[in-house]
DNA sequence: GCGACAG
DNA sequence: ATCTTGTCGC
């Protein structure tokens, strides 16, 4: 459905029905074979366009193969657990311009650990039928207590675990790792554990960052003409 | 009613 | 997310 992504109506209300309808379709257990390939995807922004970046890598070596990205207009707003209409559809055209489909997807964002449990990736997962992990560098909702390093606390939120709070290295502030679709609990973590390499964030999503940035910056140096800035 | 609140 | 240099600490 298209309309999940770029609705009509902008009314709290309608938005709020799309996603319930996404958290009626969530699935917590793993659908998914062995994993050959990950993707991350992370967005930027610039004036009044938002730059979306998809990097395909490796599972095993991280390994980057290929990286695809898309700049459109910013139709939506920020509104905290409404993120999806902002980056969803740019992330999604992103995604389809990779040559190969990754096994998994790993967003910046929320999964199931939100008011509505349909976060970024949850709602990704759902409309794109695949699997997908939510990394996130602050809470949204739920509770947890302060990991030690190298160490996953469970993120609870009305008595059940949506997730873990996981602290990657001594000098970093713990990450919110949690199912976005097609993955368990535990899994997402075993997952998210495999892709560090010494970072705060795992590589897919680091890699996805960096890429978007370094758009970003050629953006500006280039044809910024094309913006309409302020 | 007030505060919290992914990116 | 974005505006931004240096700086404290391991």
């Amino acid at each position: 459905m298209d309309e999940w992504l770029e609705p009509n109506s902008h009314s709290p209300e309608f938005l709020r029905t799309i996603q319930s309808r996404i958290a009626a379709s969530v699935s917590t257990e793993d659908e998914f074979g062995e994993l050959e390939t990950i993707a991350g995807s992370d967005c930027a922004f610039l004036g009044d366009r938002i730059i979306c970046g998809v990097v395909l890598l490796e599972y095993d070596t991280m390994d980057v193969i290929e990286k695809t990205h898309v700049v459109q207009r910013i139709n939506f707003p920020y509104i905290p657990t409404y993120l999806t209409f902002r980056e969803g559809k740019p992330i999604v055209d992103a995604l389809s311009e990779l040559g190969k489909k990754p096994d998994l997807l790993m967003v910046d964002g929320c999964g199931i650990n939100h008011p509505r449990k349909a976060g970024l990736a949850t709602h990704i997962g759902v409309v794109m039928d695949m699997p997908t992990i939510g990394i996130a560098k602050n809470i949204l909702c739920g509770e947890a207590d302060r990991p030690d390093v190298g160490e996953a606390k469970p993120l609870l939120y009305h008595g059940d675990q949506i997730g873990w709070l996981l602290k990657t290295n001594k000098r970093s502030n713990p990450i919110v790792v949690a199912p976005g679709h097609r993955i368990s609990v535990d899994t997402c973590l075993e997952v998210t554990r495999k892709c560090l390499r010494g970072y705060k964030l795992p590589e897919p999503t680091r890699l996805a960052h960096m890429y978007v940035n370094e758009i970003k910056r050629d953006m500006l140096e280039d044809g910024h003409e094309v913006l309409a800035e302020l």
